[in-house]
DNA sequence: ACTTCGGAGAGGTCCGACCACTAGAATACA
DNA sequence: TGTATTCTAGTGGTCGGACCTCTCCGAAGT
């Protein structure tokens, strides 16, 4: 994990990371232009584009066409978009990123209850209402139903852990997007982030783990049930082996 | 998260994955030389690459030099390099390294009570055996540290939280690989992962969990003393604002 | 003021040549 | 015959330099 010296790529990754680890380069920065930045670095500009490719690809930089190549800023995303891909190819199973959600959220959950601020703790209550008020419409529902989980998150003073549920989320949301729940549904719901908002606002931490794990799994179950009536395949496909995961 | 059209390096992403999905793509095949696929894409070679690259960096691909390029084998990786860069980028704690991993493993070792097999079960006892054979070596003994935890992660049977625990355990050990321990402490390691095979083998996820947890306490206390002593610095850095992470 | 247009500057794509590495075939040697 | 060496075809890596497209912003026109 050396190599500083051959592969252009990494001579480009590593220059940017001692930037970054150095200070000298911060979120929200922007880079010299390629050509520029390519004569300095005595690489030619097919090959820095290659190493800042890498960084993009991973959510370090943010390249913007016609504008400039910067530090990506926002809050940090860990293999966002590859987890889909990693999914297809791996053959992920729903379930399992459903139990992977569960065990991270509750635990965030528990987190925010023992960590919160008094600004989360309003933003939780608004959503809830705003949850509330959108019942009839799923739509609006999700969105506020995601920023409950997302406010949760950052609550939890766990930037890393906030990073991976929202790796997992999007990754669920990316494979079935659709599932428009019943009303019915979204008040149930809506009562559980109620529950989950109270415990975390009382600081139960205990609770707010167990409101969250219970929430998380009757959502598994209601999108099970709607896969099942509908198309009963999995997300695997079959494999030419299906021990890989066993070795050494 | 569409775009099929322009973007060359996405249509090339987008015909990969549909490759995989349809299962025309498995772990181990390989795609035709760069020329010939370019040709057959109707792009330039250097877009083709560019997608690939992307692709690579997602740990989706595996391109090697005067081989060829195929679809990455092995255990699934998310973001495993890219965590140290976004962690010197967002200033992550070393302590919020520390929980994510306590916060996974413990559940982890408690999936693993719940569904391990027994060649499972079998490994985790070698490994202890071979940690107690090489307490006066800290470097083979963390060999037999390492398997450990990654025969517990593959034991939990959700590949998705095992690639998550590598994820962070890899860059926890960028961070520090020199943590010389005293052989002292690795008796006592080695003590608290006979408990936790244990707690395995007799399927007892609670106690699982628990003394998972108190291992891994430990061990972060054992290192945070060693850094204080050193040097006492933190990962992060001095940041323009510290309150990007509060947005919606 | 407001709108429109154009140019500067930045990234995106392409081409075609050449370099570097790997693996296996062909060859030389013991 | 068996083994070591060399050669070579195939594949990814790098290069430079031309040209396209997109954004932004200031100048000109209304």
């Amino acid at each position: 994990m050396a190599k500083s010296d051959t592969h252009m790529t990494m001579r480009v990754v590593n220059h940017i990371r001692g930037m970054i680890e150095t200070g000298g380069l911060q979120p929200g920065d922007r880079i010299p232009p390629e050509r520029e930045f390519a004569r300095k670095l005595r690489i030619s500009r097919a090959s820095l584009r290659t190493g800042i490719g890498y960084l993009a690809a991973m959510g370090v930089m943010d390249v913007r066409h016609g504008v400039g190549t910067f530090v990506a800023d926002g809050p940090p995303e860990i293999g966002k978009s590859s987890l889909s891909l990693l999914g297809a190819l791996h053959g992920f199973q729903s379930w399992q990123m459903f139990e992977a959600r569960r065990i991270l959220e509750s635990e965030l959950a528990a987190l925010a209850a023992e960590r919160g601020r008094e600004h989360h703790f309003a933003s939780l209550s608004e959503e809830v209402a705003e949850m509330y008020a959108t019942v009839a419409n799923p739509m609006d529902y999700l969105i506020h139903d995601i920023r409950f989980h997302r406010v949760i998150a950052q609550a939890s003073g766990n930037p890393i852990l906030a990073a991976l549920m929202e790796t997992i989320t999007s990754a669920l949301y990316d494979e079935r997007r659709k599932t428009a729940e019943r009303s019915r549904d979204l008040k149930e719901s809506a009562d559980l982030h109620r529950e989950i908002y109270r415990a975390i606002r009382s600081r139960n931490a205990a609770d707010a783990r167990t409101v969250m794990t219970r929430h998380l799994t009757m959502a598994q179950s209601a999108q099970d049930m709607e896969a099942t009536s509908g198309e009963p395949k999995s997300v695997a496909r079959s494999r030419k082996t299906g021990k890989r995961a066993d070795e050494a």
